[in-house]
DNA sequence: AGCTTTCTTGAGTGATCGCTCAAGTATATA
DNA sequence: TATATACTTGAGCGATCACTCAAGAAAGCT
């Protein structure tokens, strides 16, 4: 008897996840969003329930997406080269609404003003954080990456660099992809432990 | 003939500076400032003109603070002690608003909302990696870094590990202090140019 | 003391914020 | 075709936004 919706909503997510990824929390306004969805005020809030319900959707998509990159990656190339590649492929795609990491700017953004979101994007960047710490795992189990090295740390300062990298990406009149080689280059050596 | 201001306006931004560091542009209302700074609406425009122009003051503290201290710990441990020791300086001090850069807070929340301020927290983020490949140049000078680097290149990934560092160091769960280490015991194995 | 000049006060501006809800419209079943 | 059941519309809610300004208070000068 009901009536269907006129929209895909899973469709709409990625749309809301891109301005905000773009535009940030207190960036995009609920006008902003009916104006990118092509929603009126009653059809937004039937659908998500509050600009926060909408935001933590777009969050859990945004992570998704990134795991599954990463995955694709390590399928195709091996677990070493898809920790090679990211680093230039997240920076890449001039159709990217941001190059900067939408969890780091979330976490920035509402660290002091809305924990449950920041939480929860922290969460997301650890759990990428732990895939990468697989990756060396398996790199390690390949040859590729000596033994020597504790995946765990390895994965902590990938992580790190590569927030680096992305906050780079961001600025006006710096060299990102030279970083990302850079970031990639080191990897490669990560196969002979040298010293320390 | 005329009566003096009741609050000293430098004092002022300072505090200013701390609050808009901690919680960002639009995460800092009026009425948070008109508290912080005991003043009432009349006043602060007074004094300041706008949020915006106060932003503005805020964020040339901010970069004046981050210059001086790095200066002062060049003119004490010279300038390889003094990229090594910037990193744990950083994220240390838990009287500090915030561990992340708010240089680059400001870039990464508005960059599509106030190109203005954007611009300007760029420029100071620019200026600090001049600083840094100044003192890169030094340690060359001195013998503790070998010639065989481009200084512009070093200061580059320096800063863009800085800026990972500190989003790192926002970050619940994180040991920011151990990746701080590993980014000062790489200014050390600077000294011999092994590879590549 | 008296005057001038500035600073301080705080109620109040229009605009925008996230959000609600009653009324209207379209669709799937019977 | 009639009815039930959503979905869609959009005016408008109270709260808050950055900001203004007229009136009053205080300090430096003569």
């Amino acid at each position: 008897m009901p009536r269907k919706p006129a929209y895909d909503k899973n469709a709409l997510i990625d749309r809301a996840r891109d301005l905000f990824w773009k535009q940030g929390w207190a960036g995009t306004s609920l006008k902003d969003l009916e104006r990118t969805l092509g929603l009126n005020p009653g059809s937004f809030y039937a659908a998500f329930g509050s600009k926060d319900a909408l935001f933590q959707l777009a969050l859990d998509k945004y992570a998704e997406g990134g795991t599954k990159r990463l995955k694709d990656l390590a399928a195709e190339h091996g677990a070493l080269g898809a920790l090679q590649r990211y680093p230039g492929l997240v920076i890449d795609e001039a159709s990217k609404p941001a190059k900067a990491c939408m969890l780091a700017k979330t976490v920035l953004e509402l660290k002091n003003q809305n924990e449950p979101l920041a939480a929860r994007a922290n969460a997301h960047l650890s759990s990428m954080e732990n895939l990468f710490a697989d990756l060396f795992r398996d790199a390690q189990a390949a040859g590729n990456v000596s033994d020597a090295y504790d995946a765990d740390t390895l994965a902590r300062r990938y992580q790190s660099d590569l927030l680096g990298l992305r906050v780079s990406a961001e600025r006006v009149g710096v060299d990102a992809r030279a970083i990302a080689d850079e970031i990639a280059e080191r990897m490669a050596e990560l196969a002979y432990h040298t010293d320390d």
